[in-house]
DNA sequence: CGGCTTTGTGACAATAATTTTACAAATTCC
DNA sequence: GGAATTTGTAAAATTATTGTCACAAAGCCG
């Protein structure tokens, strides 16, 4: 049974939520402000929260470096005013995982909420992961490559946490430093592409031509763990 | 123009909706009686369907059975005396995407019959897209084309998504510039021809009669998905 | 402190993408 | 039909993005 984490001041969507969520098989907690939303947060661990923006108590976007903070990899789907077109992009981009503007269809919640929990169920309980003839255990922070083991930096470390939580999704650099380097932190891209070149030195048989860490260029990186064979131009 | 199909019997209800929808850009149909509204409905496949769900003839929520056996996935809107409360829930379970209470404040309506069509344009899109014998992942950044994959440069990759965004409308150069390469970016209007050009040689069969990306002479391109054969007028 | 590792930066080369250019082909309008 | 306009196309020129290196700064640990 998954827990999805409200955190919105208007009863009526409260209520109308409560209705489709819980007959769809969630579990909705429910809080009415900021403060205690975190720590509805801190005290349940949901599988998603559902942030509204503007809040009383706390503003939404405080709550929501909060979280990131505490729990980076933790699913957010912010809920805004149509009126904050600007704070789109650059939500997506500091790393909510979804956005649905108000009012919204509250099928379209459901459906948004099941798609962020099926991205990322897969992959959030492994202990272990392996790839090629790679294998990492998050527990240990242990990495082998053939057998022998690879050490990794925190940073890469991370990087490649990041990368097998968002298999064959395309990365971009911003949502790298947002999502592994923290969101107060503003390195230079051109920092990430170090990065990325210093696990492929670690981890790619030819780091020239990586198969696992692909550059889209233009648009950042992608990691592809199961290998797929592509015609070589 | 979008057509909405209200089933609803009183009479003053159509008339403030008939002006606020009429002036906002859709297209109302009405419909008095159940029967009257699955006929409209089998006749005019319309974006949404506003129903009411007390009704002469047939019951509200026999249309809607009947509605969402015909078309699984059509958009309804349901409007409800506050007195039904028991009925929430079923018909979230069965499916409609929103209600709204009556009385009901008209501009509110609106703003939900919007949040519907937005949705339904959208979630499409978030994910995935598929045309022809191509399928498009926008969180992939990929395209296959009969399964093998299609690499896409990023503005080509945009370019697709803001036709998949509105097709069959006619779009000019212009429109291009503005939406895909932004508002403070002036190339010439022959950049755009490249770059349909481009997108035909890698998604056309036959890139010289193109049937998805349609020039429409001294007016601009055209998506076409669904390969249809136009009757000539 | 001093040696070690890790991390961030800027320069520059390598590569890929984009725009321009020039001209051919197609379409429209008299 | 023929001129004017619009569009298609390929190649060259330009621009942007990425890979890589060397090195400096920051941390860490004895």
């Amino acid at each position: 049974m998954q827990r999805i984490l409200l955190i919105e001041d208007d009863k009526r969507v409260h209520k109308i939520l409560m209705l489709l969520f819980e007959s769809s098989g969630f579990v909705l907690e429910i809080a009415p402000d900021g403060l205690a939303g975190l720590d509805a947060f801190r005290a349940t661990k949901p599988a998603v929260v559902i942030l509204d923006l503007t809040l009383p108590k706390m503003p939404g976007r405080e709550v929501f470096r909060e979280i990131r903070k505490e729990a980076p990899s933790q699913p957010v789907i912010v809920l805004s005013a149509a009126s904050e077109e600007v704070d789109k992009v650059l939500l997506l981009e500091l790393g909510a995982d979804d956005y649905v503007t108000k009012p919204f269809s509250p099928k379209e919640l459901l459906a948004r909420v099941r798609a962020v929990t099926r991205r990322t169920e897969k992959t959030v309980l492994t202990e272990n992961y392996s790839f090629g003839d790679i294998l990492v255990s998050f527990a240990k922070m242990e990495v082998t490559r053939e057998g022998k083991t690879v050490t990794l930096t925190p940073h890469e470390f991370k990087t490649l946490k990041y990368f097998t939580e968002n298999p064959e999704r395309v990365i971009s650099r911003d949502e790298l430093l947002n999502r592994v380097w923290g969101y107060d932190c503003y390195p230079s891209t051109r920092t990430v592409d170090n990065h990325i070149m210093r696990l492929r030195q670690k981890l790619e048989k030819d780091p020239v031509h990586p198969l696992y860490f692909r550059t889209i260029h233009g648009a950042g990186y992608k990691f592809v763990p199961s290998v797929k064979f592509e015609n070589p131009n």
